[in-house]
DNA sequence: CCCTTTTATTTAACATGTTAAGTACATTGC
DNA sequence: GCAATGTACTTAACATGTTAAATAAAAGGG
């Protein structure tokens, strides 16, 4: 017998968007602790890499951390030199975020076991299915 | 000019996951903080209504939450009395929990809150677009 | 200039995420 | 029965999520 309760709430868009989330993770979790890294430390950095620098602000956006987040991650990446950071020339409230040498190393050896992982997801899902769903992702986005 | 770095590191699926997730509960937030509780603890509630009562095991599996998060989530709901506990007769390890008089009265008051807000996505992304959207995200869940 | 307002980042406090270890009870196989 | 193994839940420790408040510097207006 059905319980429309129990439907509504198995039915629901932030857990299916986080559910489906979890699933994708599990892949890339393993790498990540290959190298001692966390899922947000990964993000931030790929998002430096190849980049002169990125301001906090602009990192936050991103990367979708929250800044006293980024403010925490930043002061771990920089006690493991894997990022330095230095004032802004003419506005000393901004910060520049650089990748340094050992970030740099763990994008070299991460970026192919992650690119691999993705294409296992992309081979399962269908690239054409894959392509429609980031479509609706970024509609809901907006 | 274009940077291949750059798009892939926005064109990545747990991000673009999170990002339309954060969206969503966007919506939600405000109805939560009227009411002073967590997305999660809106979770337990949700899966426990219209239920006799389920194990923490069971809560787990339905809400999406790891054990010690949830441990810890019971206890606050438990200190506000919005759920009881109890030990399940015949196995001691297992835990029943069940909603209290006013969890259903939050739930009751929420409810319709919460439905309001999800028709206003589901009419600016389209019912049609919305049920694709939970298709893919279901395949890529499994 | 100086005072007010805005902007960029950090700190604080508490909730949850995450992995490992602990605890207590149940089950299994001998 | 009972020792070994498995199961259900909790605790611990550290990272991040989240909101509010603090700090410091820049911008603006008189």
């Amino acid at each position: 017998m059905m319980d429309s309760e129990l439907r509504a709430f198995q039915k629901n868009l932030p857990m299916a968007l986080l559910r489906a989330r979890e699933t994708v993770m599990g892949h890339f979790r393993p790498l990540l602790r290959l190298h001692d890294i966390t899922e947000q430390q990964w993000r931030v950095i790929r998002a430096l890499y190849g980049k002169p620098g990125l301001e906090v602000s602009a990192l936050a956006d991103k990367t979708l951390l929250l800044m006293p987040s980024l403010t925490r991650i930043l002061k771990a990446l920089e006690e493991r030199e894997f990022v330095t950071s230095s004032m802004v020339e003419g506005d000393n409230r901004r910060k520049l975020i650089r990748l340094d040498h050992k970030g740099r190393a763990v994008h070299q050896m991460m970026s192919p076991l992650s690119e691999a992982e993705y294409k296992k997801i992309e081979a399962k899902l269908g690239a054409k299915k894959l392509k429609t769903l980031y479509q609706l992702l970024n509609d809901l986005s907006d």
